[in-house]
Order: C-alpha cells, then sequence, then structure tokens
DNA sequence: GTAGATGCAAAGTATTTGCGACAAG
DNA sequence: CTTGTCGCAAATACTTTGCATCTAC
C-alpha cells in the first residue's frame, strides 16, 4: 500500500525524497481530510526538521501528480486525502465537522445530464452536503 | 427592485450608508459573481472615497443577513452574488470561466435522501459543476 | 446624543517563492 | 555530475482589526 504511493511517484517521474515518502506515508495512514498545518504536525513528530515548506510543495505535487485531492470545504483551509479508485462526496456535520463519504450514483448520472442539457462536458465536479445529525430516538 | 435591498436591511436591523446602498445597488446591478476586488473596483468607480476594508465588512454584514451568499469556487478568492428566492447551482467553464446557473429539482431531492440516509438533516450544500463546452458542429 | 460605521494603516492567516546548501538518479 | 529538492526567511495574497473620526437614527 505505500507500495501504491512509490509507484505512482514513478510513474509520474516525481524524484522520491524522504520527506516526500513522509508525507505520503502520513496522508495514506490519516483516516480523516488534514490541513497543511495538520499534516504538517504529525509529520514533525517523526521528521521534527522538514519545513512547512516543503509540506505545501508536496501537497501541491502530490495533487498535480493524481495522490492527493484538496478539498476546500466552507470557511477553511485547504485540506487533503489520498486518492483513491473509488470517487466520493462529503456530508459534513455542521455541529461536530465530522465527515462522511458517500458515493451516489444517480446524483452522479443527473450531473451529466445537467451538463449535457447545457452543452458541456463534465470533466469534474464538487458536492458537498451540511447537515446536522437527527435526533434519533423519539 | 433596489427598494428591496433596503427593505431587507430595514427588517434585518442594517442600518444604511450610503457605501452600504451602494454595494447593494452594484451587486443587483452584476448579472455575474464579483470577487471582493472587483467589486472594489466598480463602487469605487461611483465613489473613490470608499475603503476595500468597508466592502469587506458590507459584503459579510450582507452575506450574515441574507442579502449576498458567498462562493468559493476551485482555486480563487470568494466571489458573492444577490440571493433571490431562487436557489440554484453552478456549472463553470473550465476554460473561459464563464458560470452557468442551474436548478435541477431531481438532485436536490436525491440530496436530501443522501442526508436522510445518514441519520442527517440537509441544512446546505455546494454542488458545482466543472465542465467544457461541447462540440456542436460536425 | 449615542451606538455603530468608516477610512486608514497595521496585523493576521494561508500560501508561495528566492536562494544557497544539499541529495537523488 | 546535474537537476531538482530542502529549509529558511522574506514575500504575497486575501481578509480582518484597532483606533480616531464621523454619521444615521
Amino acid at each position: 500500500m505505500t507500495d501504491t504511493i512509490e509507484q505512482k511517484c514513478l510513474l509520474k517521474g516525481v524524484k522520491l525524497t524522504d520527506q516526500r515518502r513522509l508525507i505520503a506515508k502520513v496522508m495514506s495512514e490519516a483516516s480523516d481530510h488534514p490541513d497543511v498545518d495538520e499534516l504538517y504536525k504529525r509529520v514533525s513528530k517523526i521528521d521534527p526538521k522538514i519545513s512547512i515548506a516543503t509540506v505545501y510543495r508536496t501537497v501541491k505535487l502530490f495533487e498535480e501528480s493524481g495522490i492527493l485531492t484538496k478539498h476546500e470545504f466552507k470557511g477553511g483551509k485547504a485540506r487533503y486525502e489520498e486518492l483513491n479508485e473509488g470517487h466520493h462526496d462529503h456530508l459534513i456535520d455542521v455541529k461536530s465537522g465530522e465527515i462522511i463519504e458517500f458515493v451516489d450514483e444517480e446524483i452522479e448520472e443527473l450531473q451529466k445530464k445537467v451538463a449535457e442539457k447545457h452543452g458541456y462536458t463534465l470533466v469534474d465536479h464538487k458536492l458537498e452536503l451540511y447537515g446536522v445529525k437527527k435526533n434519533l430516538n423519539k
């Protein structure tokens, strides 16, 4: 699995350095969607000499190489997550900030149709739902 | 129509000043989605003494008062548009930057269902489609 | 008259960049 | 070797804020 990231780098002609390997590792182990500051904190624990500039440069590079995706959720800093085969969108708990990933094929289809209807081919999209947890009992 | 904005302000207890009236006017006349800088340029042409700080303060105030909405499209600055009854989403031409507004009730419905399915009540959402114009001839 | 708005410049954030030292292929 | 990366600090971009002055109500 960590292999996969290194393979992706080789594939893209991205030079591998200790810092990049570390950032890749921390990101692939993250189950949340850390922002650069948080990521910097996590990698700093392992390599305290790493610079935040390197973290910024690396997430940008990884994004361009299709290893990470960037999210710009409402009113916050950019947050990153590892990009795997399966595309998904996000449901954000507005109270807790918790993020739930979901996929809805029907919505995906409709988006394509909307774009077509306006004479466009869909190349990308962003769907974010913001919700509050329902009171399940009574 | 400009009346409407002033009425909204009175309703919300928002004090009306020349600067606010001007910003409201420029925004309601805008058919695009200007960012703060662009808005500042437009109002400056009419009142060259206005400060950019006032523009920032006013768009934020108007947003909180439900007069404007803020959009944070990919990799850019925050952009604003007047908030009218009809909600809509955006289809962005990735080549030209042109923005097309659309509504799709089916998608809206499905979004609510997705939120429900995860135990949430949808309070807000963001849907942006990014597309390239199709070659219509031949 | 008074609470709140404005303009200005200074301060914050988030992110990028120039540069000399250093490391990967 | 040579090209590209790193760390550092300075620079940039966008937005917010403190303060004295001014204005709407």
